[in-house]
DNA sequence: CTGCCGAACCGACAGCCTTTCGGTTACTGT
DNA sequence: ACAGTAACCGAAAGGCTGTCGGTTCGGCAG
């Protein structure tokens, strides 16, 4: 086939496809997305020219469009407008567990996710925070945030059953396989109302 | 060369090479770490029949062994141990800040590591925590512990700076590169303490 | 209407990676 | 003395990313 009358591709195309593999097989590949989309795997870098890594940042796009639009009302305390944050960015994750590795491996670079982030920083930084509390208290939310996504849909992956000489993990594990996502989310709401409680300290700075 | 006199490799030299080539360049494959040991690849096969995974999990346990013995005292506290166990294991993580993300990319299935979370399960577990309880808890630590080594040493690599539509962030990220680890074990402390007081609504359960 | 440029596809291939396999040599136990 | 095993090597299979030249189609300028 040389140039077909109507484009087989498109950057959302190749996205949604992507997405699509990720969630389905947990892994992704170029030619593995290409096959999907009945075409060469070449033909993608017409579309996205940065190759492999640009597709993981459009998939995180998409992934995370309803967190990422978030903003702060106006004179929305900062504790709330980090709660509502904190759980778009879980629902939109958990939503696709399996891609969650994916995202973790690679710098945020999507200006639409960076977005998401300026706004809480904006927020932060209105209500006294200075740089280093606005990195750290991002970095824990996000770091909740992940590691609760992780757990959420998938079952739990991170570690292994070690067998007879990890008997109270094999307990737990067994304990956890095959549950519902709503018993992580209670752990990640307590979690995360425990950590805007004490990031205060570090937000409302004593002088 | 066939067979050589005295043995080339060992196990404990893969794994120290392996680390050592992360902790210097941040990544690692076989020919290069082969390369590194004055051995050709194929040649790793024969001391870590499991392959590069394998390695990696060597790798793990080499970094993790101050964290991976800590057993609890008689009759410790389940808070103490797990301020203790989330300090030792963050203490070894921020230590080799570039193997993070290798580790976080695959299952923990070291032994010797998977003993450091049996003492902590062990522990939950007695303080009256159920399964869900147990596996929460450690999540969660688990993921501050990571997130917070990996804004330790290196430069925040998490996100990049969005230029002039992130001016909030700009400013957090200029505020903390070039600063010393210290004040990242600041944000890791706020958090652990603030993750300990609430899991107790977890662990020590109502009934 | 003609001619040309750019867009979108393909196939081929370079270069990297992991892993396997057969070949060769040294040590070890019987 | 002699199998058997351990430790090395080179070669090669198979997969992945990314690049390049070739081909055809659509659209625009003259």
């Amino acid at each position: 086939m040389a140039r077909p009358t109507t484009p087989l591709l498109s950057r959302e195309k190749v996205f949604d496809a992507a997405l699509a593999l990720v969630d389905g097989t947990g892994s992704f590949t170029m030619p593995r997305l290409a096959a999907e989309l009945g075409v060469s795997a070449s033909s993608l870098y017409h579309h996205v020219p940065g190759g492999r890594a640009e597709v993981v940042e459009g998939v995180r796009a998409v992934v995370s469009r309803p967190f990422a639009v978030l903003r702060a009302a106006e004179g929305e305390p900062w504790p709330e407008f980090a709660q509502r944050w904190a759980r778009a960015y879980r629902r939109s994750m958990a939503a696709h567990p399996r891609v969650v590795p994916l995202l973790a491996a690679q710098t945020v670079s999507s200006p639409e996710v960076l977005a998401g982030y300026e706004a809480l920083a904006q927020v932060l930084e209105r209500a006294g925070a200075d740089g280093r509390a606005v990195v750290h208290v991002i970095t824990v939310l996000d770091c909740l945030v992940l590691g609760s996504a992780l757990d959420a849909g998938a079952p739990v992956e991170v570690w292994a059953d070690g067998g007879a000489a990890t008997p109270a993990m094999g307990r737990a594990l067994r304990a956890v396989t095959g549950e519902a996502g709503d018993r992580s989310a209670e752990a990640f709401e307590l979690g995360l109302a425990s950590l805007l409680g004490g990031l205060g300290a570090v937000v409302d700075r004593p002088r």
